[in-house]
DNA sequence: AACTAAATTTACTTAATAGTAAAAACTGGA
DNA sequence: TCCAGTTTTTACTATTAAGTAAATTTAGTT
């Protein structure tokens, strides 16, 4: 296990492994997103990998743990999608983000698909969870005090009662897509219509126009 | 298998057999409700029900049909829940559905969890799908006529977006619920918060007061 | 080229599944 | 009570899954 004097080719064994793992994972994602975890199996993996059972237990352990790196992969990518620089205005900001978002599921498509109902049907976006899934994306679908200060919104909603609006609007979404109720377009028409109507709720009048204005383009086009 | 002269005690039989296959159907509920539609399978529901498998083959044939037929239990049920004297106004109409709903699930709550999550893993309630599960329910969420003639809503927001959105609130909080990460006090809550917010995006002003109000007595009890 | 640890495969075990044919038991009715 | 048809059970097949020990092969280093 040390690098010191005991193992030998250790260095570059590490490296080779690292590659024939993503290798095999990659397949699997393809296989999953075309079959259903349900009739994801290891023997089947490694058949197409064109690789023996044990080999896939040498790399990955038991069955769950390739699902659980799957699910840990996600985490960490959605974590890269809480951008630095958004717009300050609120339709551009949501614009913004769920332009992030197609962006990546279209890099990754059978990854986030999978990942995503993996995540789902493993209970993991449960708001009580630890694994940050939840409150992270609370955290991106809160409205800012600036739209309150200069006041595109008026504040006679509670701002977390937009949030959780907003956040509901993302994660159903998101939902919908990875079951292929939708595709990525629609995903995009349906939350930014929902996050849309979420703040016409309480927005000045000059701003509830522009909102008015922005859902029925989304529906003309 | 006519009743003319041929088969004998066919008639009681028949009964009987449907009282069987009832008690049996009653408890895969309650299984697939404790386990997980994963976890249930043709044998264990035999072992419990103290009876051997082929009994189980000959009451429901294959074992998907056992799903198959708590779906379309389903379907049935949720059909019965658009009745036919709902409030006129849009915040006791909306009140009225969800309490409708809640009472319904309270009176069956493994089956329509079950029945939910399995018809959610089928797709059934994809829009394209002729089942109805996805027209009905859209249906039911449309505003109504009178709410923008007598001037609740001002019609600055297409009726067929809010319809939508609406739909969206209901599909969101039964799945929330199904999926075990609410309860049906919470679900209430959900529901009714985003179906006010919605319907705020596009009230008059004076309306618009009441639903603030509503909005924050959800969120204050 | 040769050595050695790592990685892979062969060949297997264990366990669980859906489903079925034929014998046995049961049930309602005459 | 006894009979015929229905229903259930016994005892089985066939399939498929996850996972493993030990032998074999491979790959990096010297």
């Amino acid at each position: 296990m040390e690098n010191s004097g005991i193992a030998r080719g250790n260095i570059a064994r590490q490296a080779n492994k690292k590659l024939r793992r993503q290798r095999i994972l990659d397949l699997a994602v393809r296989l999953i997103a075309s079959d259903g975890i349900e009739g994801f199996t290891i023997n089947r993996l490694a058949r197409e990998a064109r690789v023996s059972t044990p080999t896939i237990h040498n790399l990955f352990g038991k069955k769950n743990d390739i699902i659980k790196e799957l699910v840990s992969n996600l985490i960490q990518h959605m974590g890269g999608l809480a951008v630095k620089s958004p717009p300050i205005d609120p339709i551009e900001n949501a614009k913004f983000f769920i332009g992030n978002i197609i962006t990546e599921f279209e890099k990754n498509t059978d990854f986030f698909r999978v990942a995503l109902m993996s995540a789902e049907q493993l209970g993991l976006f449960h708001p009580k969870l630890p694994n940050g899934l939840h409150q992270q994306a609370q955290q991106v679908a809160r409205p800012r005090k600036e739209w309150y200060e200069s006041g595109l919104l008026l504040g006679n909603i509670e701002p977390s009662v937009i949030r959780e609006t907003v956040h509901n609007s993302n994660r159903l979404g998101r939902l919908d897509w990875a079951s292929g109720y939708i595709d990525l377009n629609q995903m995009r028409r349906q939350v930014l219509q929902n996050i849309f109507l979420a703040y016409a709720s309480d927005a000045s009048p000059e701003y509830h126009v522009r909102l008015c204005e922005e859902i029925s383009s989304l529906n003309s086009q």
